[in-house]
DNA sequence: AGCACGCCGACT
DNA sequence: GTCGGCGTGCTC
C-alpha cells in the first residue's frame, strides 16, 4: 500500500504530494486525512496523507516507509482535502499552508532535535561528559556554547553519537486525577482498622461512604470533603479507592447567560426572510442570501432560527462574526439558545482552549460553532447553513498566506453540502449587494427595527465653520451642548474617534517638519500614556524631542486628535464626567475589552470613548447619543473602498443609539460634509449610496465592475525593487490580454516601512482565463530567481484594500 | 525550507 | 595541513 502525502514544509519544490510506503502493520488503520511522521532527505516531518493507492510511480528503491501514525481518526474530512487544494489553487499559497489553516495551531508540528548518545564508551571529552550527567539523550538545545557543539559535531561525525528530530504537538490533550471511591463495604472495614487517633482519615471515610463508588476529579473530592491531600494519599493506598485519569476540555470562562426573552412573533419581513431560507435548506439548495437589514432590525433572531430548523434535522450549522463583535454579549445569545450545543471560537482563547473547542466539533459532541474567520473550517460532515454577520467586514479576509475570503470558503463549502448561506449586513459590501441585485444571490430586506423603534436622528456638523466661529476644539457647540444635556438627564454617551490616520504626531512650528519613523516613510504617532513616539508599522520607539531635530527650534509639539488626547479634552470640557477609554492601549490584556464594556453598561460611566472597536455590537439601552468626533479620517485614505468604509462605520456607529425605548441622536462631525458618504449616513438610505458608489466604481474601474490582483514588491535597496518590480509588470503586460488594465508599477502609498522599499502593480480585469496561469509563472520565477536576491513578493487576488 | 555535500581562504 | 565560509542541489 502507499500513501500520498503533503509534508509540513512550505517551499516551492515541495508543494506536491510524495509517496511513501505504508507498513503492514499500518495497513488497516491508514486512512486519508490522517496525520503521519515522516522521513524526508536527512530529517523527520509531520505529513498529511491525501491519498492512498497500490502501485507509484517513484522508484521502488527511493521509497521510504511511514514512520508513524499521528492520528487514530482522520483530522481532515475528504470535503475539507478537496477544499485545501481548491484553496491553493485560487490564492496562489502552498497546499500544506492551505491545510495548516484549517487546524487549530496547537496542532501543527512542533520539531525538537535530541542528541542520542551511542557508544557512551567513547566519550572521551570530559567537558562533555561532565555536561552528560550520565544522559544518554539531550535535546540539542541545551548544547548552546560553540565548544560543546563541535564537539558533538565530532562525535557525530564518527558515529558516537546520533541527532534525532522529534516531532510533536504542541498541546496535549487535558487530563485530571480522578477518584473512584470504594465500595461501602471496603470502606467500612478501613474504618474499623484507622489508627484511633487519624481524625482525619476517620473524617474522610465517612465522607467517602456517602459517595461510595462514585468516581469524581480529585479536586473536587478534595474540596467537597475539606480534606487535604496527603489524608487522601493514605487512604487511596489502604484501598480506599482507585486513582484514575480522565480526559476534560479546558473550561474557558462560564457565559454569563440571563434570560434574554425569546420574541413570540417574527416581524412580516422577519417572517419572510425565515421562510425564503428554510425552503432553500429543505430542498438541499446551495442558495446565498443576502440579509440587508438595518441596524436594530433583528437579523439575529433570523439566524437563531434558521439554525434550530437545520438542528432538527440533525444537521449542523457554522456562523462566523468579526472578531471585534465577538464579545460575551453576542455569543451568550447563541449559548442561551442552543445551550451546550455550542462551540465558540475566538482570538481570546489560549491555544488548549482552541484545540478543546475544535475537538468538541470533530467528535460532534457541538452542533453549532460561532466564531470568527478561521471557524468556517469547523470540521462538521453535515453542514446545514453557514452564516456570516456583518459580511462587509474585512476582517473576513486573511491578510497572509493563504490569503483566503471566508465568504468565498463558506460558499464553496456549502456548494459541497447544498446548504444555505446568509450573508447578513446593515451596509452589505459593494460586491455582494451588486450580486445580488444581478440575482446570484437572493436579497432578503429588512427595512424596519425589529422593536419599531424610529432611527436615530443624524445631524452632521461642518467643522469648517466652528473654525471660522473661533471654535478650536474638537467638540462642536452643538455635540457639546448635546454631551451636556446627556449628563445632566444621567444617559450615556458614545464617542467615536477613527484613530486611523489622524493620530498625534509632532511637528515643528517654525519649520513644519514632522519626525519621521527612521525605518518607514510615516510620521510617528505620539502615545501619552509614557510620553514616548511610536512608529505603527515597525517596532521603532523614541523618546520625544525638546527641539526639533531639524532646525533646533523649541517650538515643537504634538497635534492631532488621537484618544488620549480626546480624552483629556473631555476632562477640561465636561469636569463632571466619567470617562471610559477604548482603544488598542486600554484593550491590549486578555478580558479587558469585556471588563471595559461591563463597567460602562452597569452605568459606572458616562462617555465610553473609543476608536474602531466600539462601532459594533454594543447595545445598551441607556445610549441616547453618539458623537463621531472626525468622520473624514476613513474618507481620504488612497483606496477605493474609502467611501464604503466611512459609509459602514458612520452608519454602523450611529446604530449605537436608541437602540430601546429611549430615543437616539447622532452627531457627526466633519470637514467634509458635502461628500456624499457622509450626507447620506444623516438618511442612511443604504441603496442611494450603492448607485452614487458604484458609478464611481465604474467610472474608476474599481470592484465590482472589475476583478483586481494587487501585487507587492519589497526590497532594502530601492533601486532593485524598482528593477524587479518593472520586470514583474513587463511580465505581466505581455502575457496578459490586452483588455486586461495593468497600473504600475508604482510606490506604494507607505513607500518604505521597516527599512524595505515597497513597489506595487495592480491588476484589473473582467474576464481573464490566462490569470492563474500567468500568476503562477511571475511566483515561479519570484521563488526560483529573485527571492534569492532578498526581493519578497507577494500576490493578492482581490485584495480588500489597496492602500 | 532545511540539510548535506563540495570546493576555496585564514588559522593551529 | 585543517577548520569553516556559503554556493548548489535534493527531498518519495
Amino acid at each position: 500500500m502507499i500513501a500520498e502525502i503533503i509534508v509540513d514544509v512550505s517551499a516551492y519544490p515541495i508543494d506536491r504530494p510524495f509517496d511513501y510506503r505504508v507498513p503492514k502493520h499500518l495497513e488497516s488503520v491508514m486512512e486519508v486525512g490522517s496525520r503521519v511522521k515522516v522521513p524526508f532527505g536527512p530529517r523527520k516531518v509531520l505529513g498529511y496523507v491525501t491519498g492512498l493507492k497500490s502501485e507509484s510511480e517513484v522508484d521502488e528503491g527511493k521509497l521510504k516507509p511511514i514512520d508513524e501514525l499521528v492520528d487514530l481518526e482522520p483530522v481532515v474530512s475528504t470535503e475539507l482535502l478537496s477544499l485545501s487544494k481548491k484553496m491553493a489553487r485560487e490564492t496562489l499559497s502552498y497546499e500544506i499552508d492551505a491545510l495548516q489553516v484549517m487546524l487549530p495551531a496547537a496542532m501543527r508540528a512542533k520539531y525538537e532535535k535530541f542528541v542520542i548518545i551511542e557508544q557512551p564508551g567513547e566519550i572521551d571529552d570530559a567537558t562533555f561528559f561532565t555536561f552528560l550527567k550520565g544522559r544518554t539523550r539531550i535535546p540539542l538545545k541545551e548544547l548552546d556554547d560553540s565548544y560543546l557543539l563541535k564537539v558533538v559535531k565530532d562525535y557525530a561525525a564518527r558515529g558516537i553519537v546520533s541527532v534525532d528530530t522529534v516531532v510533536s504537538q504542541q498541546t496535549k490533550v487535558k487530563k485530571v486525577r480522578t477518584i473512584k471511591i470504594a465500595e461501602s463495604s471496603t470502606l467500612r472495614e478501613l474504618l474499623q482498622s484507622v489508627h484511633p487517633n487519624a481524625k482525619k482519615q476517620m473524617e474522610l471515610l465517612e465522607w467517602m461512604l456517602h459517595h461510595a463508588g462514585e468516581t469524581m476529579e480529585a479536586s473536587k473530592l478534595l474540596k467537597d470533603s475539606g480534606i487535604q491531600n496527603p489524608v487522601l494519599k493514605a487512604i487511596i493506598e489502604r484501598g480506599g479507592g482507585t486513582e484514575g485519569l480522565a480526559e476534560v476540555y479546558r473550561e474557558p470562562d462560564a457565559p454569563n447567560l440571563k434570560d434574554t426573552p425569546i420574541p413570540i412573533q417574527l416581524t412580516d419581513e422577519q417572517q419572510v426572510a425565515l421562510d425564503a431560507v428554510n425552503t432553500a435548506s429543505d430542498g438541499g439548495e446551495a442558495e446565498t442570501f443576502l440579509l440587508h437589514g438595518v441596524t436594530g432590525s433583528g437579523k439575529t433572531e433570523v439566524y437563531l432560527r434558521a439554525i434550530k430548523h437545520v438542528l432538527e434535522k440533525g444537521k449542523e450549522a457554522i456562523v462566523l462574526v468579526p472578531e471585534i463583535s465577538l464579545t460575551p454579549q453576542m455569543t451568550a445569545r447563541f449559548q442561551e439558545r442552543f445551550g451546550s450545543l455550542v462551540a465558540v471560537m475566538h482570538s481570546g482563547l489560549s491555544a488548549g482552549e482552541k484545540y478543546d473547542e475544535w475537538r468538541k466539533i470533530h467528535r460532534r459532541e457541538v452542533k453549532v460553532v460561532v466564531g470568527a474567520r478561521s471557524a468556517i473550517f469547523a470540521p462538521f460532515e453535515n453542514v446545514g447553513i453557514i452564516i456570516l454577520d456583518e459580511e462587509h467586514e474585512s476582517t473576513y479576509k486573511q491578510e497572509d498566506t493563504p490569503r483566503y475570503h471566508a465568504r468565498d470558503v463558506a460558499i464553496w463549502r456549502s456548494e459541497y453540502y447544498g446548504c444555505p448561506v446568509i450573508l447578513g449586513s446593515a451596509t452589505p459590501s459593494l460586491e455582494s449587494f451588486a450580486r445580488a441585485k444581478k440575482g446570484v444571490y437572493t436579497l432578503l430586506e429588512l427595512s424596519k427595527r425589529a422593536k419599531n423603534q424610529s432611527l436615530p436622528s443624524v445631524t452632521v456638523v461642518d467643522m469648517r465653520d466652528e473654525l471660522k466661529e473661533g471654535n478650536r476644539s474638537m467638540f462642536s457647540v452643538a455635540l457639546a451642548d448635546a454631551i451636556h444635556q446627556r449628563l445632566e438627564r444621567k444617559e450615556q454617551i458614545v464617542l467615536f474617534l477613527n484613530k486611523r490616520g489622524f493620530s498625534s504626531f509632532v511637528l515643528c512650528r517654525d519649520c513644519g517638519t514632522v519626525v519621521q519613523c527612521p525605518n518607514c516613510d510615516i510620521s510617528l504617532t505620539y502615545h501619552r500614556a509614557n510620553e514616548r513616539l511610536k512608529c505603527h508599522y515597525c517596532a521603532h520607539e523614541e523618546g520625544v524631542p525638546l527641539v526639533c531635530p531639524e532646525c533646533e527650534s523649541e517650538h515643537i509639539r504634538f497635534f492631532g486628535t488621537g484618544t488620549q488626547k480626546a480624552e483629556e479634552e473631555i476632562y477640561k470640557l465636561f469636569p463632571e464626567a466619567r470617562v471610559l477609554r477604548m482603544d488598542v492601549d486600554t484593550t491590549r490584556q486578555k478580558g479587558s475589552h469585556e471588563r471595559l464594556l461591563r463597567q460602562f453598561s452597569e452605568g459606572k460611566a458616562d462617555i465610553l470613548l473609543g476608536t474602531q472597536m466600539i462601532a459594533k455590537g454594543l447595545d445598551f439601552p441607556n445610549i441616547t447619543l453618539v458623537g463621531v468626533l472626525a468622520a473624514d479620517t476613513t474618507l481620504h485614505l488612497a483606496d477605493f473602498r474609502a467611501a464604503e468604509k466611512t459609509f459602514q462605520l458612520m452608519t454602523q456607529v450611529s446604530g449605537r443609539a436608541g437602540r430601546h425605548e429611549l430615543a437616539g441622536e447622532v452627531i457627526i462631525q466633519t470637514y467634509s460634509p458635502e461628500h456624499y458618504a457622509i450626507e447620506l449616513a444623516k438618511t442612511q438610505h443604504y441603496e442611494t449610496f450603492y448607485n452614487l458608489e458604484m458609478a464611481s466604481r465604474k467610472q474608476y474601474g474599481y470592484p465590482p465592475f472589475y476583478y483586481i490582483t494587487l501585487i507587492q514588491f519589497s526590497h532594502k535597496d530601492l533601486l532593485k525593487v524598482a528593477d524587479f518590480a518593472d520586470k514583474g509588470t513587463r511580465y505581466l503586460k505581455t502575457s496578459l490580454s490586452p483588455e486586461t488594465v495593468i497600473i504600475g508599477p508604482a510606490a506604494a502609498a507607505i513607500s518604505r516601512v521597516n527599512n524595505r522599499y515597497r513597489y506595487q502593480c495592480l491588476i484589473k480585469y473582467k474576464i481573464e482565463p490566462r490569470l492563474t496561469d500567468t500568476l503562477q509563472q511571475l511566483i515561479k520565477m519570484y521563488r526560483t530567481n529573485w527571492m534569492k536576491e532578498g526581493l519578497l513578493m507577494t500576490v493578492d487576488v482581490d485584495p480588500t484594500s489597496i492602500f
